[in-house]
DNA sequence: AATGAATGAGTATTCATTCAT
DNA sequence: AATGAATGAATACTCATTCAT
């Protein structure tokens, strides 16, 4: 803790236990179904303590939305480094995403959720935050390329893409939604198929398609 | 019995206007940003209408839901004959998403939002119809495999997930958040890449993962 | 009652119901002391019901307000008919006024009130009303000078606010504030006073102001 | 004891500083919309501070408008001497009251308001300090009579009353609500209707009244 | 069967006041 | 004495649901 702590910063701050209240419901629930009184009751603050750290409910679930996203690119940058293979690190971040989702209060469903908000001035800037996600594993992607570990004619953009959807929708609801274990051998087998496709290749048909 | 005589069939009947009213309200907006009297008004019912056919707002979402979910997976299954090569059959899977994603009314969030939906009685509901759209992936996955198409050792669950996510999340997101135009090619690439995958056959970058 | 009746008229309805009880509030309190709850409840309506009639309170104070006005100036124009002397006239406003006041629903402190009402929206709504009220004042005198019943040298718009104010604060302010009773002969005296003004003619005091 | 050994006295003193914000922000907002919070920012003390000088918000309103009060009263007094004709003393009185109202921050409305303040413990404090006024004027035309610049017949009462009136909503109106610029000719045209009426006295007009 | 007027539970937000430091 | 963080009572407004017609 630094010198310039003021009233908003320290441990065992009011700030710090609504923030926390408020992550853990809106993690378990609809924008429309969290309520200010509840999280107060949960921080173990009174409803007017949680409007003097923050402006207005809305502003409470940005920055609630903004400390699991600082959260989660904070592990997933800690993998961006170039020591190991793109492979390896893929498989890193999938396996430390999927830890992130074990460990009870992080599911980030709030960050990888594709539902538009529709709280038009929250959308986005959740679009944002999803973007700046997107660019990180982009840019893996290129390395990946630099390196001839990927192919160069694979579309980035797309790849990016799917990867993040890799995470997001197979991992994060096979956790979350379906509540199941996945084990070390689905997450290679996920990987692998990430990386070497479905296809067969000693069959043509995927040459079929030619329109 | 007629159509006239029995309110509960026949075009114009009173259950159907209020469901199609309903359903355009939901791909529309949040659930709590939906109201029984808007869904009334612009199904030309009295609001106490919409209670005769249907218990509860809940019940009028579920209702909603299955009639997408419904028209969805009917679209799909007419892919899953055996005529075409999987491949094929999962470009024409992918190109019909597209489609339904564009025809405005269809946006079809309601069906592949992983968002847990919290009202906690439709959850279940949800994730059951969300299986049934898993297991035709599944079962296609497994044709692929008796017919050499696909590789034998394709983890066949998490290739499902991953084509379910690809349709999710990279072609609904794109269409829906990123409001772009996704063209032939890029289809083509994205089914490319979970086809093929990544990976650069030619380097042994992979092999390093040996964990 | 005329053939456009629909239900928002009607002896009995709930709306007549809500506005005379708003006006009962709002006359004898600021617009914040007033509550919707009370209102409902004084009308003896759920506090939904309010709302099915007046789209929010500002509104609702809105119709109060206009309500007492056209009450008021009703009861005003009955007397700018030509055929009294304008003195007479004059005479017949205040009791009229005074008259109205003493009728317990209607103290007209609403309509008299210079208090700028502060609520940003309804203040110029409530000055333009009470223009209309010292436009026909203004015309009353101005006849009055037509018919060489008032002289000709006198500032109408002086006159016709210094009028208004005399049964604003004069009468007003003696029934509401102080509760006083006044009787036949303060009436007769406060018109004679306005009439003939205070001065005596028979000193040459006022002529001592020649700056 | 010196002005620095007692908060309760001295330039620069607490209570004065909370004083003159509170008479600032309650001459321009309502009651209701005025905050402890805005007034202890601008008088640059904390918040509990105003609650060491005033033990409520009432009470500082009562203090703010008992500072109004006097203030106006004092230079209401000065023109009370006897060296002027009556009329002349009106007519300062009138002009000091404008020149009051044109200096931006002194509206008086907080004063002349006839709107009974509804803090019902309010009230009647404030028409006790209203009669103070009206007892001043009472006196003043009381002496315009003994020095027979009056006419002995006029009711002294309700002389004092319009003169009030005049003053307050005539002036206080056209100042405040109207924003119009009152003129030297205005005043002396005001003065004038208040002094001679606005009777013809050629015509036999007013001798219609005979009731 | 169809309606829509009536309802009141539920929620975000404000702000005077308190009290520990 | 001075402070301002903490509080919760209070209030406008929304909307699913009911029920008399």
């Amino acid at each position: 803790m630094t010198a310039a702590n003021n009233h908003k910063s320290g441990v065992g701050n009011k700030r710090e236990q609504i923030l926390l209240a408020a992550v853990d419901q809106f993690l378990e629930n609809d924008f429309y179904k969290v309520t200010i009184t509840e999280i107060a009751k949960q921080a173990e603050v009174g409803k007017g303590t949680v409007y003097e750290y923050f402006s207005s409910k809305e502003d409470l679930f940005r920055e609630s939305f903004s400390f699991c996203a600082d959260a989660y690119l904070q592990s997933f940058s800690k993998h961006l480094v170039d020591r190991s293979s793109v492979k390896q690190t893929m498989k890193d971040i999938i396996t430390t995403h999927l830890e992130l989702l074990k460990e009870n209060r992080s599911k980030l469903n709030l960050l990888f959720n594709e539902r538009p908000l529709n709280l038009q001035e929250l959308q986005s800037w959740v679009l944002k935050r999803r973007q700046e996600l997107l660019d990180g594993i982009t840019d893996l992607i290129k390395k990946g390329i630099d390196r001839d570990e990927i192919r160069s004619d694979v579309d980035v953009e797309m790849a990016g893409r799917l990867f993040l959807a890799l995470n997001c929708i197979v991992v994060g609801g096979m956790v979350v939604l379906d509540d199941l274990d996945i084990e070390e051998k689905h997450l290679t087998g996920l990987l692998d198929l990430f990386w070497n496709g479905i296809g067969n290749l000693e069959t043509p048909a995927q040459d079929k398609i030619s329109q």
